[in-house]
RNA sequence: GGCCCCGUAGCGCAGUUGGUUAGCGCGCCGCCCUGUCACGGCGGAGGUCGCGGGUUCAAGUCCCGUCGGGGUCGCCA
């Protein structure tokens, strides 16, 4: 080793040791005749003294990020010279030898933490970010969360294994990234989505308790919590109930919150799926928090108002929102329309109790009596109105208590929230999926919410085709303060309730053949009842982290669009690797519309062998991204 | 794909109703300084105001387009 010690771990007990630190360089106070630097390693800084004889070895020429060997002597400090912000604040190593293992040229931005720095810089020179302790710090608290789970699984004897990154298209909502098959020109991988196919098939295989700390892609636009790659805590088991699951996943939760020294209380709560819509208008609700949404439609059913005549009509309060000035209230109604409603209705209770606004003159002195006990809106407060169709309504109720609760600081931040959303349906109509151009499985009038191998509810078992809209699944989420961090489901493991859902989804045995064939094949030898759940890896490190960007946690992110400032990926192939990748392979099945080429690359199942051969073929790169 | 915000020195930002030589902090370079810890002092360098076009006597500032970044809705478990 080129060092005895860590300069973070040295301590008074440590005076009089004659050490050798490495590391780099962070701040300098230079003072001619003495200079303190600051030597920062994986494990903290340590104040390095170097005196006039030391100095003139080149100590001087020392700058900021110089990689160095120092051999020196740990001195206790005067006492009025002790530095209580430094965990090593007692001691200086005074230096007797330093030595320039590297030096630095002039940095893009400052190593310090009080210096704020953009997102793209830092990206860009991500290896200079992740030196910033607190960068580096989550990165090296993902390592530990990583191995806290292993612990639990390896525990109750999980058995960790591989699936392909180069696979077929896994049967899930996303687009799939696409790599050229170079020895079938024309044909292409895709890469998985999840494992969900390959861990089934390893139940198939016996495994019986299969985990992978798996890297999923999706091609799908950005959000600030995404990014193309991501990870998921994969887990599968066999001959278990939906109960067996849950206690695991607890497990890990408590397991990964004592890496950061947090005990979580359990069994977590549990809601139903319907419950947590009703009143929280989203299947994550946040329980941070209370103010709840208030189904308002039989309180409305006689109304003469017209927007209140509808299938739903709901409230949520706004604590002392009566005060807010017109012009918020203006700013709200944008909010809402952003989110794609005509508005958001609303009613002041004023402090004498009077209800006003543009709604208030629109309802009977009935209903004027009644709606502030029904809602429970005290004098001072806003009640926000959605009406018309239920889940659309509840849905912007969902993000006004949200928006509510954040503005009127109502959260409790220090707070951790833990429930498990259960009850899922099975199968939500297609036009709701399909409305929005996305590609349902089959062709149907109704799609699945999980997957297309989630188990109904043994209830619904005779009835889940006859009546798919009020069939419940054995579908499970872990919520987190309103973040979905793990969800899952039992698997269909018979092949007769399998082929009704298909039915359900308007998929013929033959189409199923088609896109899941391999599956379907493996479960005809003795598949065994089995089930399973994931963990969204990246939002649950950066939750522990304390930190909101999933990108925090990921050691190399890519920013928008897919593109790594780091390395400038992606870019441009040459001609030559464009030739033998196949890319440019003439389809054998013609597509010759153009406006077919999104769904070739698209569908599900589509990807065997059609590539589309879009004239354009040589300029669909990003261009103008390449930094110059 | 829609909407909103941003793009000025290496980094973070300011720049008035369009008006002289585009500023500030940090960093960088040089000199000085023996107890600092975001040390201090003196001096200095550093700019295609993202790019292209337009309006104007005059554009960092106004208009159009475009590229890049961030957010959000659509999309995505």
């Amino acid at each position: 080793m080129l060092r005895t010690h860590q300069a973070g771990t040295l301590r008074a007990s440590d005076a009089g040791t004659t050490v050798t630190l490495t590391g780099w360089i962070g701040r300098r106070r230079d003072h001619g005749g003495v200079a303190f630097l600051d030597l920062r390693d994986a494990s903290g800084i340590v104040q390095v003294v170097a005196r006039d004889e030391v100095l003139t070895g080149g100590a001087h020429d020392l700058r900021n990020e110089y990689c160095v060997q120092v051999t020196g002597t740990v001195q206790p400090r005067d006492p009025k010279d002790v530095n209580r912000d430094l965990p090593t604040g007692e001691v200086d190593v005074v230096a007797d030898r330093i030595e320039v293992l590297s030096p630095s040229a002039a940095l893009p931005f400052q190593i310090d933490e009080r210096v704020t720095v953009g997102e793209e810089a830092r990206l860009k020179y991500r290896y200079l970010d992740l030196r910033r302790p607190a960068q580096g710090d989550a990165i090296r608290l993902r390592s530990k969360v990583n191995a806290a789970a292993r612990s639990v699984l390896a525990d109750r004897d999980f058995v960790e294994i591989e699936t392909p990154t180069l696979t077929r298209s896994t049967p899930e909502g996303a687009r799939d990234f696409l790599v050229p098959a170079r020895l079938s020109p024309g044909s292409w991988y895709a890469l998985p989505q999840s494992p969900q196919l390959f861990k089934q098939l390893l139940m198939v295989a016996g495994m019986e308790r299969y985990y992978q700390i798996a890297r999923c892609y999706r091609d799908e636009d950005f959000r600030a919590d995404r990014q193309p790659e991501f990870t998921q805590l994969d887990i599968e088991m066999s001959f278990v109930e939906q109960e067996d699951i849950l206690e695991l996943g607890e497990a890990i939760a408590v397991a990964l919150w004592r890496v950061i020294g947090v005990e979580l209380p359990t069994p977590f709560p549990r809601m139903t799926y319907a419950e947590a819509m009703a009143k929280y208008g989203s299947d994550k609700p946040d329980l941070r928090f209370g103010n709840e949404l208030v189904e308002c439609t039989d309180l409305f059913s006689d109304t003469t108002f017209r927007v209140f005549q509808a299938p739903y009509v709901g409230a949520v309060v706004m604590p002392g929102g009566a005060s807010q000035p017109r012009r918020q209230l203006d700013a709200w109604q944008e909010w809402a329309k952003q989110r794609g409603a005509k508005g958001l209705a609303y009613v002041l209770v004023q402090d004498d109790g009077e209800l006003t606004g543009p709604v208030a003159k629109n309802l009977s002195d009935a209903e004027k009596a009644a709606l502030p006990s029904h809602v429970g809106a005290k004098p001072g407060d806003c009640i926000f109105f959605a009406a018309g169709e239920t889940k659309p309504s509840r849905a912007l109720l969902g993000a006004a208590r949200l928006e509510i609760g954040r503005r009127c600081d109502l959260i409790d931040t220090s707070a951790w929230s833990f429930l498990w959303v259960l009850d899922a349906p099975l199968f939500e109509p297609a036009a709701d999926a399909v409305a929005s151009g996305d590609v349902a499985v089959g062709s149907g009038s109704w799609t699945a919410v999980h997957h297309a191998f989630t188990m109904p509810k043994k209830e619904f078992i005779d009835t889940f085709d006859t009546d798919p809209g009020s069939a419940l699944a054995y579908a499970y989420d872990m919520v987190c303060n309103g973040n979905e961090i793990g969800g899952g489901s039992i698997r269909i493991h018979r092949r007769d309730i399998q082929e009704r859902v298909f039915s359900v989804m308007g998929l013929s045995p033959e189409d199923a053949q088609e896109k899941f064939g391999f599956l379907l094949d493996a479960f005809q030898f003795g598949a065994p009842p089995h089930g399973g759940i994931a963990f969204g890896w990246d939002r649950i490190v950066a939750l522990l982290a304390g930190t909101d960007s999933i990108r925090e946690v990921i050691a190399f992110p890519k920013s928008g669009g897919g593109y790594d400032p780091l390395t400038a990926a992606p870019a441009p192939i040459t001609p030559e690797q464009r030739k033998e990748a196949g890319v440019d392979a003439k389809p054998r099945v013609v597509s010759a519309d153009p406006n077919e080429d999104t769904n070739a690359v698209r569908g599900r199942g589509a990807t065997e062998n059609i590539t589309t051969d879009a004239p354009n073929t040589s300029a669909d790169l990003p261009s103008g991204n390449s930094p110059a």
